[in-house]
DNA sequence: TAGAGACATCTGAGTACACG
DNA sequence: CGTGTACTCAGATGTCTCTA
């Protein structure tokens, strides 16, 4: 169960502003709040306490945004921290495009090999192998947006809860939450909670890997 | 538009007390 | 003894104002 941390929260009203075009000041006005009420500096006081939004500030965000909570609670999920995170200063950096692309050919089966593409700095769990992928296009919304980089450990044991990222066998790339594995079988449900369920036959499925980061 | 300081206002924990 | 209510007050959040 994901933890509701402070940089979780402030991060998700801000991305909720700059999803909707807005800087954090704009969105505050909009909500009917004081314009400096998502300042930065309102974040952590001076002595370095950290500052929340009342409840009643958030639900009136949510509220002239069209935002669900469920919708905000993804997002703030998506900030939080992961256990001993470790900076590892560089991974094969490919694009959504070029991943589908790669799908629709049948592969590939082993990221790994690739080495020809930029790399970035980023933190991930300790001693595996990543590559960032950049979400391209409006195929993994409403979970991922253009733009987004997502880490993926390719060869991390799949979990139960785990958020993974799939390719079929017909070039489709997907983003779900793994609810369980059988032999045959992967059943996986959206991130936000009432998304339908999605059973998957092994045999329809390239690869499974763990979405282990999520930049935004 | 953002940052920062001062101040106003609100919240909730703690306490005391009444009542069944 | 358990529960509900009223009160106090420290601390937290929101607003105002000024500056850059």
């Amino acid at each position: 169960m994901p933890m509701l941390t402070h940089s979780g929260l402030w991060y998700a009203l801000d991305e909720i502003a700059r999803r909707n075009d807005l800087t954090p000041s704009g969105l505050a006005r909009l909500a009917g709040l004081d314009s400096t009420a998502l300042n930065k500096s309102k974040r952590v006081t001076s002595e370095g306490r950290l500052r929340w939004p009342s409840t009643e500030s958030v639900a009136k965000i949510l509220q002239v945004t069209g935002t669900s909570l469920e919708m905000f609670s993804a997002l703030a999920a998506d900030h939080s921290p992961r256990p001993n995170p470790s900076i590892v200063t560089a991974a094969p950096f490919i694009t959504q495009v070029f991943l589908q692309e790669q799908a629709r050919q049948g592969g590939p089966k082993d990221i790994q090999e690739m080495d020809q593409w930029d790399h970035i700095a980023f933190p991930v769990p300790h001693g595996q192998f990543v590559y960032i992928l950049e979400v391209s296009g409006n195929t993994l919304e409403p979970y991922y947006s253009d733009g987004d980089l997502l880490a993926i450990a390719p060869e991390a044991p799949l979990r139960r809860g785990d958020r993974v990222l799939f390719a079929s066998q017909d070039g489709r790339i997907g983003a779900r939450k793994l609810v369980r594995k059988t032999l045959e079988s992967y059943e996986f449900r959206g991130l936000m909670p009432g998304d339908n369920p999605l059973i998957m036959a092994e045999q329809e499925l390239l690869w499974v890997h763990r979405i282990v980061w999520v930049s935004q």
